[in-house]
Parts: C-alpha cells; sequence; structure tokens
DNA sequence: AATGATAGTGTTATGTTATAACAAGTTATG
DNA sequence: CATAACTTGTTATAACATAACACTATCATT
C-alpha cells in the first residue's frame, strides 16, 4: 500500500510521496470542509473522491461510472457527472481538459488557480502551484478582465519518459 | 462590413480593428505560409480557414460543418475535424478546450504559445500573447519536464459585459 | 500514355463525452 | 408530520470526435 516510500524521485514535479498519507489527509481536509459549509459528504460523493484520490490519476466520468458500479452504484451518466461538478465547485476535483478527464485536487487547503503539467507517454499528470509554474495572473495588461476561472495545461514528456526512450 | 470601425475600444483585451483589414492580412498570411512550405491551400482548406477568420470567434466543428454543406461541400464530421487538425498542426488555428470550439489564429506570424481570455456571458475570446499574459513557461522550476504545448485560457467576464449587467 | 505513390476528400458507421428532464427517495426543519 | 430542499435514480438524447475504407486528383517516373 504505501511502496512509493522506497522509490527515488526522478523528478520535482512528479515527486513520489506516501500515497497512503496523502489518501488518509485528503479525505480528512474534505471531511472538515464538508462539515464547516454544513454540506453532505454522502457514501456517494466520498467514494467519487475516494475513487479519484487513490489512484491519484485523471479518470474519465465512465471509468469512474464503472468503478461506481462496482460498488453498488448505478451506472448512469448523470450520476458521475452531478457528483464530479459538485466536487469541483468546492474544489476537490479538477477537469483536465486535455483528457476529458477528472482528477482530485493535490492542495484543496488553499485557493489556487491550478496548473497541471501532463506527460503524453505515462499520462501522469502533476499539480503545480501558480508560483511555481511561473504564471501570474495578475498582470496589470488583462486587468481589465475579471477573471473567474483558470485552465493551464502543459503537456509533453517527462524526465522519466524521455530519459527511457526515444520520440 | 467594416462597422466595426466606428465603435470605440472598451477594452484593452477585447480591441476593436479594422476586421477586412485583418481577414485580408490573414489570408495573405497562410497563402504565403502554405507556398513556402509547399503545402495545399485547397478550397476546402481556405473555405473552413475563412469561415473561422470571418466571424473571428469560435465555432464548434458541427458549426463549421454547416457552414461548409451551405457551401456545397460534404457536412460529415470527418471533412472538419481533418482540416481543423491539419490548420491546427500550423498554428493556423487553435482550440478553445473550454469551448469545445476552433478559432483561427490571431498571431500567426510568430511562434508563440497561444493564450485565451474568455468572456462567459458575450462568449467573445481573445488571444493574449505570452508576455501580456504573464505567464512565462520557461521558469526553472519546471524544466525537468520537456513542454510540447500549452492550454491557457483565462475564463471571466470582459468590462463591457460587467459594466452592462449584474452577475 | 501507363504506372504507381501520395495526398485530399467523401461516406458510413460507430465511439466517446455530456446533459435534459423527470421520478423517487432522503434529510433537515418548522 | 408536513413540507421544502437536496440527493440519487432512470430514460432518453444531444454534442463532440474518430475509425475504416472508397474514390479522386495530382504528380513524378517510366
Amino acid at each position: 500500500m504505501r511502496k512509493q516510500r522506497e522509490k527515488k524521485a526522478t523528478s520535482k514535479i512528479f515527486k513520489n510521496h506516501d500515497h497512503g498519507i496523502c489518501f488518509d489527509d485528503a479525505i480528512e481536509q474534505i471531511e472538515n470542509y464538508f462539515i464547516e459549509k454544513n454540506l453532505q459528504f454522502t457514501p456517494l460523493r466520498r467514494k467519487v473522491f475516494e475513487i479519484l484520490i487513490r489512484d491519484h490519476k485523471p479518470l474519465g466520468a465512465y471509468e469512474i461510472l464503472e468503478a461506481l458500479s462496482g460498488e453498488g452504484y448505478s451506472s448512469s451518466p448523470p450520476i458521475a457527472y452531478r457528483v464530479l461538478d459538485f466536487l469541483m465547485e468546492h474544489g476537490f476535483v479538477h477537469k483536465i481538459q486535455g483528457l476529458n478527464a477528472f482528477i482530485a485536487c493535490s492542495h484543496p487547503n488553499y485557493s489556487h488557480s491550478p496548473a497541471f503539467v501532463i506527460c503524453r507517454k505515462c499520462e501522469r499528470v502533476a499539480e503545480i502551484d501558480d508560483k511555481k509554474s511561473g504564471i501570474n495572473f495578475q498582470n496589470p495588461s488583462i486587468d481589465n478582465f475579471i477573471i473567474e476561472k483558470t485552465t493551464v495545461e502543459l503537456t509533453g514528456v517527462c524526465t522519466k519518459c524521455s530519459s527511457s526512450a526515444k520520440a
């Protein structure tokens, strides 16, 4: 369950971590948030979030549905989309537009404009924060526009994939 | 045809311009590029590009298809998607991921990482360049990753829309 | 001119992603 | 315990995208 601990980091972006702790922390954070905001962390919502945080990689809505149906839930599309919309509204899930897929948020704690680095070979996705990404949307040249939502996705090849193979 | 000339600029981003000149320039640029690269600027490719540059706003693939069929072309989906893919490869069209739509490039001249500002009310889209957007993907903190493609979309409300109505 | 390679377009069918609309059950609250 | 608000279930369909193959045009070489 916590094998990642043994591996060495291969990059600063796709960093290894103790996923057991990561998982537990994330669940705790979302639970606290829901209590604080007086929202219902229903079994279905919990399950969807768990499915996403478990693998820690982007999943399509229909993959989530499949996982849900394996757990006794309905597998009709609105079931997944509604919960995903809800979790996105509250910042616990992000959509990766370039993949039509959804991923659990890695830093739900602080408000942020998420940015994603996507390796097109291994399909790993890392969420990086604004400062590290070199992105600054407070630039005055666009301040005559009220930004509500930002989508930033950087697609390419990670160090691991580019060193282990060509093209 | 060139009514825009009369309007006053309402923002630095969604700036007014002489669209007749814009259109002619864009066609000339793409023609020159195709000649230089020894590519075929076929009637279909020209028509798709014209449809996109004419309105200067994002269009869905099926909207383009509809326009094409009005011009005597086939309206089966691959017709549009193939040409769009081709034009995107060469940088004359970009996809707006958040809208599943396509838009003609505003600055095909210089290689760039396009960034888009999208007003969710009037649905206008402006392409801004890297410098103005405050985005710098050369940041060393992500240089252990080879970026091949960037998607940057800033969604919100433009000055005009936010001043003319509430919510 | 015949040959064949390449590229472009047409066509059919299907795959994938997402939402509308309404029904039924659940929970919070007065 | 009524009722409003919310959550989940269901059916149907809309919107977006690609696979696979056929046909045509162009062009270089024989």
